[in-house]
RNA sequence: AGGUGAGUAGUGUAAUAGUAGCAUUGGAGUCUGUGAAGCUUCAGGUGGUGGUUCAAAUCCUCCCUCACCUUCCA
């Protein structure tokens, strides 16, 4: 007879999220305290387009990140456009291509929404909010000192100590280093000694001694290798390797790493630092410092975010060479290391009307009258409600006080003919009538009297 | 890509083949110049398709989504 209406789904797409006012206070909570802490360290905020030319992340990011992470589309001019999956090419666009324009060293940070069509889990989204800092045009060792800084004080800014977090550190060419000089691996075999230090920790004990027989041959090599996986500091690593050359003792990778470890130490932030072998980080650019940031929980323990040195940044866009390093973070893993730890307050989930104005009538013939007040309160900051409903003071009131309204205005024809506002404390209920010009300092008596 | 588990009003739960119920939330009122209780009332649901059956939230199929794990990767 009759055609029933199809709906459609409510439910977002898989791996997105609706960000409902409870959420998304949280979110900027969050994002605001953080931006706080990397403005005092003179960060300035970017931001770019959301699409790019597909070729600016195929040319630098993994073949699978464009391939088959990749959301893309097509514009009407057939142009294939993608949705970023990370903002690390904007950024080396942008700063190509005013690269003369910017005094150096580059401080900047973002806090871009991308995309990566990938397998939902714990901590990933298809649709993701990161953090980016990164500081540019700074070689010395204390670029990675700064954001080894600005790390520590984000997450101790939340409460958080070290026994629930740990930076790793290690660096590329340390590990080139000891590839080159110590344990002579071809070169053309490096990557895959990354490959099995990133997956060290991953892997039963077993399962990661066949790896590595599975790979190499030589005695030394496998040796190396297992070595490097439990070192716990670059001493440790040297002491058990027999006969280093002075080329190893020579070696930027070596120096740079050994230099790190001081700096850490002088500026007295060693419970939050440690060397490891095993953090190399998947992506290629990375070339000297690396590091990762780990929950040390003992049933969840593991990596946060991440980042570490790259450079040549602007290759694809320029022959100028500029390193940087910076890190990546994304609030989603953020939001969990802190709901593990407790450190989100609870105030903070829920909508706060404690200093609302709420203004109540008598009758429909004081709506005008009401407006000209919330007009004169909102000129003065403070925020404030009228109930539209102009009748039934009882409803209105009780519907002030669901909301948590600590100060309710009642109009009634007598107050608008006299040119007053009756003001109630919604706290003490004592209510008394006050002429129109002094509303505002009777709000703030009433506020102060609260508080 | 593979695996495990789960989907019943906004939320939390009952109904194991036979009337989809309870609580809470939401709206309106009770109460036309005074709020938090109580009461009244309204709204809102079986993720979707197909099948078995007299009868499906319940059994079967496929799909979707969520959670977690593995793989992969920031």
């Amino acid at each position: 007879m009759e055609e029933e209406n199809k709906r459609f789904s409510t439910q977002p797409l898989k791996g997105m999220e609706d960000s409902y006012p409870s959420n998304l206070r949280l979110d900027n909570w969050i994002i605001d305290q953080i931006r706080d802490i990397i403005e005092v360290y003179c960060y300035e905020e970017y931001s770019g387009p959301l699409l790019e030319p597909i070729e600016i992340f195929a040319a630098k990011s993994s073949e699978e990140l464009v391939q088959e992470q990749a959301y893309w589309i097509k514009d009407k001019r057939n142009k294939k456009l993608i949705l970023r999956p990370e903002i690390t090419p904007t950024l080396a666009r942008m700063i190509a291509r005013k690269s003369q324009e910017f005094k150096k060293p580059i401080r900047w940070y973002s806090v871009p929404t991308c995309y990566r069509y990938e397998d939902t889990q714990r901590g990933r989204r298809r649709e993701f909010i990161q953090f980016n800092v990164d500081i540019l045009g700074e070689n010395s060792l204390y670029a990675e000192l700064e954001i080894l800084n600005i790390i520590i004080d984000i997450l101790t800014s939340f409460g958080a100590t070290s026994e629930q977090f740990q930076i790793y550190y290690n660096n590329r060419r340390f590990i080139d280093a000891i590839c080159d000089f110590i344990l002579k691996v071809p070169k053309n075999k490096i990557s895959l000694i990354y490959n099995l230090l990133d997956k060290s920790n991953k892997l039963e004990e077993k399962e990661f001694l066949e790896t590595i027989n599975d790979n190499f041959k030589e005695e030394i090599i496998k040796q190396g290798i297992l070595i490097l996986k439990d070192a716990k500091s670059i001493q440790e690593v040297l002491n058990k390797f027999n006969n280093i050359p002075d080329q190893f003792l020579e070696s930027q990778g070596y120096k740079e790493l050994s230099e790190i470890e001081n700096l850490i130490q002088d500026l007295d932030i060693t419970e939050y630092c440690s060397f490891a072998s095993n953090v190399v980080r998947g992506l290629d650019y990375y070339t000297g410092t690396v590091f990762e940031v780990f929950d040390t929980g003992k049933e969840n323990r593991r990596a946060i975010f991440g980042g570490g040195r790259y450079d040549n940044l602007l290759s694809l866009f320029s022959n100028e060479e500029l390193s940087g390093i910076g890190f990546g973070m994304g609030l989603l893993m953020l939001k969990l290391f802190l709901e593990t730890y407790n450190l989100i307050p609870e105030e903070i989930m829920n909508s706060d009307y404690s200093d609302v104005i709420y203004i109540a009538s008598i009758n429909i013939k004081q709506s005008q009258y009401a407006h000209k007040i919330a007009r004169e309160l909102r000129y003065e900051e403070f925020p404030c409600i009228i109930d539209y409903r102009f009748e039934n003071l009882g409803n209105q009131l009780k519907k002030a006080s669901e909301l948590g309204v600590r100060v309710s205005l009642i109009l009634g024809p007598k107050e608008m003919e006299q040119n007053r506002i009756t003001i109630k404390n919604m706290v003490t209920e004592e209510q008394k009538i006050v002429e129109f010009d002094n509303i505002i300092d009777e709000i703030y008596n009433i506020f102060d009297d609260l508080d």
